[in-house]
DNA sequence: GTCTATATCTTGATAGAC
DNA sequence: GTCTATCAAGATATAGAC
């Protein structure tokens, strides 16, 4: 037999994790949180039920631990967009460009994420971050929109706000179909010109 | 005792499926759908949970004519909104004021059905009459965009829609604080101006 | 027309073998 | 670290009394 070091334990506990996270995000966002049940997190991960609680202490850790990842990984790529901009229509340039981006990298998590708002008895917590995010990009839209020479940069920046949601939602709804790309152009023509 | 005629049990027979169907409505739009069980409803109804199965032969049968009457409320007032009008730009006007007024009387339709939107896999049915309804939405907006002289059509309108989605999205999350009325004229200001 | 009691199944979660 | 077997609770749905 091969006796395994710790590092190669801590190696497998990784991958078992992160494929039931995976596969956990997956269905989340396709069926929905209530909808989903351990025995499809598990199958679609390839491992028993009983598993999955010897990593997370139940479902709704689990999603906890799904949506601490997505917001980690998402603030990553929105700082790397936005790094050393100073110019404030290139910045207002770059969270738009950042936010199609990364619906597209990360559809999943955005699905999951806003079809969760729907609910929020599901997870106070979630439902926080959540609102806290979005405010931290609604304060942004409105500092750079005020540098832009715009006078109620309050409504403005909901409107584009509500725009950039609204096309996300359609994206997820009517799926590769959707001409992302085009609206993205047209976003920018209506809402960046400055 | 006081014998009941045909007339009074289907007076009674209507308020009893009125009361589940209404109850249901706001536990479905609140909580989710696959969220919400027959106990609750039943509750909230003040009926008990055998009843239910009197009139509706399932959950899944009790959505679908919620639904159901939910597009036939919505048909019916966006054709008086729309009525005997024949400039473009008045019909555009009556229809994006339709939408408004529309969210705000019927909530929690909408509230579901974007919801539902999330999960196809719920119903078919459901899924099939809402992209239905979307594409003739869509449809008027191109034609109306047309007369108006807009190159694009295609676009644009799918622009309008996408925002008009995204501020009703915007309001069903933050509540009664959203200024949906600035946003309104907001729209109108940014969208209809022709 | 309405309720209570019950049947049946599925769920999230646990215990213990390997 | 992983699996199988199992539990208790809750779900949908049905049957029969009033």
């Amino acid at each position: 037999m091969s006796p395994k070091t710790k590092a190669q334990y801590k190696e497998i506990r990784q991958q078992s994790k992160a494929a039931i996270m995976e596969a956990a995000l997956e269905l989340f966002a396709t069926k929905g949180f209530s909808s989903t049940s351990i025995s499809q997190i598990a199958q679609a991960a390839g491992i028993s039920k009983g598993l999955m609680y010897n990593y997370f202490e139940s479902k709704e850790q689990l999603l906890h631990e799904i949506i601490k990842g997505a917001f980690e990984e998402a603030d990553g790529l929105m700082m790397q967009t936005m790094a050393q901009l100073i110019d404030p229509k290139a910045q207002l340039l770059a969270i738009v460009e950042g936010t199609f981006q990364m619906v597209r990298s990360h559809e999943h998590y955005w699905k999951l994420l806003t079809s969760l708002s729907f609910q929020p008895e599901i997870s106070k917590e979630i439902d926080w971050i959540h609102i806290h995010k979005w405010e931290d990009t609604l304060a942004a839209f409105k500092t750079l929109l005020g540098q832009l020479g715009v006078e109620d940069t309050e409504k403005e920046a909901l409107l584009m706000g509500a725009t950039l949601d609204g096309i996300m939602l359609h994206y997820f709804f009517t799926g590769e179909k959707y001409p992302l790309d085009e609206m993205k152009t047209m976003f920018i023509n209506r809402f960046c010109n400055y």
